[in-house]
DNA sequence: AAAATAGTGTCTATGAGACAATATAGG
DNA sequence: CCTATATTGTCTCATAGACACTATTTT
């Protein structure tokens, strides 16, 4: 049986999340949007397929958090016959424009506003919707009992640019000060540096860093800095 | 590359959650336990396979809810070579003795204190091991904000009878006063069926029913029946 | 000064958990 | 009667969220 490894690579820019899609160089599905990935060697690790993958196709070691997503399939998802997918999710900081390799003929950050959800206007290879779909629940679920929400940022972030990532991820917008409260008082969250911003207007913010020896897989934040469970 | 599928199969009798675990009954790991499943087939579905593999060696067909737990190798974890391994998690109310078939030579009940956590005395066959702990940390995590744990209910039972499932699966006693009300009181959880079950001493209690229309899959208890935080 | 953002304090509503009190069965 | 379990009610504490207010910067 043929296995395939996707990644779904996921980032915060400009206030929204982003996904890494590649342009398919080959068929099937050739000239399609789809999630980087492709197929297992023998004598290779799932994880380690994942990140070689991400290499060929878009020349980035991954920094961030990688995680299993779930697997797919083997059937009626590729018009070459049966291939089991491992789909992967990548928590990245937005790291250097990629480079299209290997069967990618191009590789870009898509806004997942326009690709997933009621205002998705393009479709993806295969069963790649889903897989992305699935991958954004699983990140939405994360951040709010996890301290994975700061594998979006700079290794030294201010509560604001935390704030962003967590606006962009669940899609709506938090109240500044409970948030700052919320995210400075949880423990074994951050960490300040004691260092100032000197970026944009107002009065410098703090800097802060994870908490020392978190790793942010593991790490589960008790009480959860919590989604709004009603419409804002 | 072969595919396997693996069950943890959870259940809860006599107050504690319990794993079906087969002996093998071929090399590799002859005579040890593991969990059951077997090889995924040409054309078969992930989902079925693991179906039809518990059938075929517990001669089970499963009740209750089976998802996806995660995947596994495919290296340093069968030593006839790299094998993928998909888990599935099955929530099953207690049902008929299994009757042993296929590859196992023997399926049993096992509690899940004797074989998990810090007081475990047996070894399971390949990585089962890792499989079962994830399988039961998942079951523990889900029953708190999903109506899974009704899954381990006959089709009408107690408040008593749903807490002591919660008992079980968290390993920690609850508060019947305090249950009773947040179970009930849960919106989209639990109907009433007017009759009144007619065991055991003391006042006869209602019987319960899942709500209508609810897949125990999707739905999202809001807010959770939480788990509590600190050791009680 | 005005505008903008950072950060603190305070109030209210809600839920978790402790526990009193009542209801209904069997012995 | 007593005992056991079911079910309801009440109290207290903690947290989420709304929002007033102060602090510190740029324009």
């Amino acid at each position: 049986m043929p296995v395939a490894v996707d990644l779904v690579v996921l980032t915060v820019t400009e206030g929204s999340l982003h996904v890494l899609l590649v342009e398919r160089a080959l068929a099937p599905d050739k000239g399609l949007l789809a999630l980087p990935g492709g197929f297992l060697l023998a004598h290779e690790n799932l994880a380690d397929a994942a990140r070689r993958e991400l290499c060929e196709e878009t020349g980035i070691t991954p920094p961030g958090h990688l995680e299993q997503l779930r697997s797919y399939g083997p059937l009626n998802r590729d018009p070459r016959g049966p291939v089991l997918s491992v789909a992967y999710l990548l928590f990245a900081p937005t790291f250097a424009t990629p480079q299209a390799g290997g069967d990618a003929a191009a590789v870009q950050w898509h806004k997942v506003e326009d690709l997933a959800g009621p205002n998705a206007t393009t479709r993806l290879a295969f069963d790649h919707d889903q897989i992305l779909a699935d991958g954004i629940e699983r990140a939405r679920a994360k951040i709010e009992y996890s301290p994975l929400a700061a594998a979006f940022c700079p290794p030294e972030f201010t509560i604001a640019e935390l704030r962003s990532v967590y606006e962009a991820v669940w899609g709506c917008r938090l109240d500044p000060r409970n948030f700052h409260r919320k995210a400075t008082k949880t423990v074994g969250f951050l960490e300040t540096t004691g260092k100032m911003s000197a970026e944009g207007v107002g009065r410098p913010a703090a800097l802060y860093r994870l908490a020392e020896g978190i790793s942010p897989n593991a790490a589960i934040l008790d009480p959860p800095l919590s989604r709004p469970r009603k419409s804002q």
